[in-house]
Formats: structure tokens, C-alpha cells, sequence
DNA sequence: ACTTGGCACTCACCCGTGCTGAGTGCCAGC
DNA sequence: GCTGGCACTCAGCACGGGTGAGTGCCAAGT
């Protein structure tokens, strides 16, 4: 059963590579992990371990690095988890307590998943697909307008300024706003986001015809916000870690930028990982798994957060292939838990 | 008066080296521009403007590459302005159109500064500092919690939910509530962010007994509102050009990427453009004048937009110190403009 | 059947060498 | 004050040999 020493040897060829930086050789493999055979003997494995495509040699004479699909390996079958020291899980926490709405609890946690991973952190705005309308709100603001705002059972709000050209008096337009904002809550309310779209032309039609134009407008203002309330939308935070982590990477790190600006791609590829992770556990995509082309030279963990059962979004970092894997899916759940502890206050 | 040829030199070597990035001598400097003049000549003059400090040579046998000194001088006084194309005008213009709300003309006026002039861009939120109080709105939300608006009247809207722990009774919590809002909106709608602040506790303090608790908790959150909205915000986007502008700055985008993630550091410089500006024109910093030193490779041009006289706010382009000043200059101009038009609709 | 020591081989990397060419500074003459 | 000429400097590049880490393979040992 040389099985299990090869499999070692792929672990200690990935531990060492990520830590060096460098390709690691059979001598040196033997030196500083206690394999208990000689470097020839580890070379017959690595030999194999080539040839089933889990390592390579940049240039003939020198030792192996892992490839994606060795990474791949690692990551399912020999990563042991290294759980968090409580100082950190402390400082995790203390950082995240002080948030006082949640564009504050997604803005530490990026800045925070960023910093303890010395990568860069994704996280994926609390999904309103899922989300429903916990209140609508109509306020008359000056002569002409009104302002539009919309609270989610996320802790979401969207908000809109409405301009009512066909508005006539300022006295009457206070009271139809006042009767249609009842009507639309009594609509809406509770229901979820893309119901409650589908309820506002029931809502206008029943308008007393003298106010139904204002309605009108109002409605498709609202109709806007619970469009844009469905937009995903995410954070990113730490690309200065990135240029930091190695020449390789700060190669193509036009291309990576330039990934992670188009907040589209970021997002396909969040939800591509929640659903190959199987759910909302922690998932990792490797180099060339990610498709995006700027990407092939990365590696994402991300995981699911908030929300009992299902989670409402993902979060998770994104850095180089040989980045430190189980450091970095231990903080990545780490996070995850806190920010999730928070979130269901 | 051989002053006027130096200048003259100066500007060729700085126009050379922008676009070829190679240190220039002098004698592609009389093939390029027709200068009438033999290379003996020209490196008399480059060997003054060294010795005054605009000019410098990377090592001893190569060209001369343009020092900050060098480039500040050429954007005080040789920059001749190119003015934008009308189909460029109409791009940005068409683009900017489409905005819906602040949030959105911010979004993508920096992503627009970004793709033409092939750079990082930055656009300060519109300032509150100067800005007003238009409306107040609080909405009970829920048994015991309620929705706190503000809307100040550069169209930025600042919301918080406030929990109410010394709520009663809901049905006297709802007239309460309203009442305080008028007391609220009397106190402070019409005055900027700062005196409104000032003017919370005297309302709190005019509130009947039995309210008073419930006042206060909602005064607290709206002084909370008050600074929040003080705060300055900016909005980056295209730092991979960055990355693209070639190897020099590739060497130090860390710094860079750190100092943009800063954004305490970015208001901070763009502050301090306002002044240098001496109002609210263009404003540029030549590499070593900025003196965070993650910028001292970068050059950072500004001007101010929005509002009529005094400027709201500014936005921007940073890059690498050789870039096309001209050029820069007149983009973040053009685009200036057509924002402010925008804004003041 | 697996492990091991031995051995020949490969090749990136380092370092010294010499060459080339762009570019300079200086000077004497116009 | 401009110009041509000339000697000089030096980064960059190509060439070449030496070095060493690392490999692949084989024959012998357990």
C-alpha cells in the first residue's frame, strides 16, 4: 500500500511548496518531513504522482510543484483543518461587534477577511431573492416629490426619490400619498420581493381615478427599488494583497484586477460556488477551475452565510493557487459563523 | 533668449518620453521635433535643465527622463490643452445620462473617468459638510423599532433603524413618534449637518415627560445619522490599468493599492487639492508632492464638480507620474462638467 | 515486490568577459 | 551662440564555462 505514502508525499510536496515558494525535491522532501525512506524512494512516488498529473517541473532539473489538480487533491482528501486560536476567534469577534447596520457588518467583514487571510476578500451582499418586504414606506418631500423607501427583512434598504410630474395640489397629493402608502404595504408587505413587484399593478388599478396617476408613478418607482433590490451586489476588499503575494501573481495581476472590478463576473462565479459546494458549506475553486480567464491563476474559498438553514449569501477570499488552503478555509468559516451570529440578532 | 528653446526642450523631452517611456537623447529629440537646431546644441541646454533640476539621467550614458520638478513646470506652463472630440463629448454625455439616482451618477461617472483615460479614477461623494438638511422622516416599523430618514438636499439620504427599548405602548408610540417628527423637522430641516446636530438636545429636551425616553433614543440615532452623513465618502475604480501602465509602477502598485483601499488617506489628498487648487479648478500632484509614500510614483489629478461658485465635491484620475498630463487633464475636466450639468438638474 | 545506493545526465543559475551602441561632455572652430 | 568632432562612459546583451540541485534509471539488497 504505497498509496498512502504517495498521498503523504503529495501533502508534504503541497505544505512545503506553499511555504518555500519554491519547488521542493526529493532531498530536501526527506529532510524536512520524516518519511522514514530515502529521497530514491520518494522519487519513484513523485514519478508516479507526475505521471497521474498531480505535480510538475517547471524546467527539467528542478523539483515539483503541485498542479491545479494536485491542489484539488490536498484540498479534499489531506487538508487538516487548523482551527483558530481563541485570541483570534476574540479579535474576530470584537471587530465584528461594533457594526451598526449591516453595510457596516459587510464592511468590517471584508476588511476583516481580507486582513487575516492577507488576501483578498469577496463578500456577497445579503441576497434579496430570497428576501421579502418588511415595509414601504412614502414620505412628501418639498412641492413636487416624494421619497420612496423600502426595508427588507435583510436589513436592506433602497430608497428613491420620486418626482411627481403629475402631481396638482401639494394638500391633496399628502393625503392620497398617506392612503396609498396603507394600500401598498396591505399589498406588499411580506411578501417577497419578486411577488410583490408582480402585486403593484393590482394596487394602481384600484386607485380612485382622480390620485391613479400619481400611483402610477409611485409604483414604478417601487417597482424600480424592488428591481435593484434583487441586483446582487458585492464587496471586495484587501487587492492590495494580492501585488504583495509573489511575482507570479503580480504578473497577471492586470487581469485579476480587472476580474474583480467587473462585480458581474464576481458574482457568476459566487453563485457558480454555491451550488458545486452542494449547499452552503465552504467551497474552493482552483486555478483552472475558475473559467474566467483572468482567474486561472487563483484560487477562491468561499462559504455561505446568515441564514439557518439556508444562507442569504457568501463570503470568502480569493489569492493565489498556492495559498495556504486549510489557514484560509478555517478563517473564511471562521468569519462566516460570526457574521452569520450577528446577522440573526 | 535661448530661455524660450529650453522650455521648448523641456516640453519635447517630457512629450517624448510620455509616449515612447524611454529615457530621450538628444539626438532623437531633433529628429522628432523639428527644432532647427544640432543634437550639440540641445544637450547644452538638457545639461542646464539638468543642472536646475528638470531633467535627469537614469544612469550615465542614457537619455534624460523628466524629474517631478520637470513635469510640474511643464503642466504649469507648457501644457497646451487638447480639447476633447465632439464624439467624445457625446460618449460621456450618453453615459452619464442614463444615471438614475446619486448613487448611481457617482458609480458611473468614476467608472467612466476610468475607461478613458485609461487609469485609476476617484470621485468624492458630493460633501455634506456644506450640505443641508432637507427632510426628516421616522417611520415606526415593527412593535418596538423604528425608521429614521434623513435627506439632505444634495439628494443623499442617510437611514438608520432604531430600536426603541423604552417603548410602551405601540398605538401611543405611533403618535409619539409622529409628533416628534415635526418637532424633529421644525428643529433642523434648512440647517446644515453640523447645527443640526447642535439642535437635537434642545428638542429632546422640549419633549413632554412621558416621551421623552423614547426622544431621546431617536435624537441619539439621528445625531448618529448627522455624522455619518459628515463623513466623507469616496469611490475608486480601475486600479487594473494600474497595473497595465507598465513595469515601474507594477513594481510599487502595492503601495498604491494600499493607499486607494485607504480611502482616509485618499479624502485626505483630495482635501488638500481644494486648497492647492486654489479653489475649485484643476488641481494636480506630481509624484513626490504627495506625500503619502505609497503615491510618491504616482501623479493624481483633480478638480472640483457640482455646485455652482463652490464646489460639492471633486473627482479625479491617478496614474503613473509619466502620464499624458494633457490629455488627463482634459478628460477630468470634460467629465467634470457634464457631472455638474447632471447634479444640477 | 518494494526499497536503496550509485551514477550519469540535464539544465537553470551565476559570474566573468567582451562587444556594441546610444548617449554624453568638452573643445576648438565657425 | 551654434556646430562638428572626438574621446569617454556604461547599460544591455551575448557567449561561455562552472556549479549544484535535482532527476531517471538500474542493479543490488531486503
Amino acid at each position: 500500500m504505497s498509496d498512502d505514502r504517495r498521498l503523504a508525499v503529495l501533502r508534504a510536496i503541497v505544505e512545503d511548496y506553499v511555504s518555500t515558494h519554491e519547488p521542493v525535491g526529493s532531498k530536501a522532501l526527506v529532510e524536512r518531513h520524516r518519511l522514514g525512506v530515502s529521497p530514491a524512494t520518494i522519487r519513484n512516488d513523485m514519478a508516479v504522482l507526475e505521471d497521474e498529473g498531480y505535480i510538475t517541473q517547471p524546467h527539467t532539473s528542478a523539483g515539483r510543484i503541485p498542479t491545479d489538480k494536485g491542489y484539488r487533491l490536498f484540498v479534499d482528501r489531506l487538508a487538516t483543518v487548523k482551527p483558530m486560536s481563541t485570541a483570534e476567534k476574540r479579535a474576530i469577534q470584537t471587530f465584528l461587534d461594533g457594526a451598526v447596520d449591516l453595510d457596516d457588518v459587510v464592511d468590517r467583514t471584508v476588511r476583516l477577511l481580507a486582513q487575516i487571510t492577507r488576501q483578498a476578500a469577496v463578500v456577497q451582499y445579503p441576497s434579496l431573492s430570497r428576501a421579502a418586504v418588511r415595509h414601504v414606506e412614502v414620505v412628501p418631500v418639498g412641492g413636487r416629490s416624494a421619497l420612496l423607501v423600502l426595508i427588507t427583512d435583510t436589513g436592506r434598504v433602497e430608497q428613491r426619490v420620486v418626482e411627481l410630474r403629475s402631481a396638482a395640489d401639494p394638500a391633496a397629493l399628502v393625503t392620497s400619498l398617506t392612503a396609498l402608502r396603507t394600500r401598498l404595504n396591505a399589498a406588499v408587505a411580506g411578501h417577497r420581493l419578486q411577488e410583490a413587484r408582480d402585486a403593484l399593478t393590482e394596487v394602481v388599478q384600484q386607485t380612485p381615478a382622480g390620485e391613479m396617476a400619481v400611483a402610477a408613478e409611485v409604483a414604478a418607482a417601487l417597482g424600480d427599488c424592488l428591481t435593484a433590490g434583487l441586483a446582487e451586489r458585492v464587496v471586495i476588499a484587501g487587492t492590495s494583497n494580492l501585488a504583495k503575494s509573489g511575482p507570479d501573481l503580480a504578473a497577471s495581476l492586470g487581469s485579476v484586477l480587472e476580474a474583480l472590478e467587473e462585480h458581474v463576473v464576481l458574482l457568476r462565479l459566487v453563485q457558480e460556488m454555491a451550488e458545486d459546494g452542494g449547499g452552503d458549506g465552504l467551497a474552493v475553486r482552483i486555478g483552472s477551475e475558475n473559467l474566467h480567464v483572468g482567474l486561472t491563476e487563483t484560487s477562491v474559498v468561499t462559504t455561505g452565510y446568515g441564514g439557518e438553514g439556508r444562507a442569504l449569501a457568501r463570503l470568502g477570499v480569493l489569492g493565489p493557487t498556492r495559498m495556504d488552503y486549510p489557514t484560509t478555509m478555517a478563517a473564511v468559516r471562521a468569519v462566516s459563523r460570526y457574521v452569520s451570529r450577528i446577522l440573526a440578532t
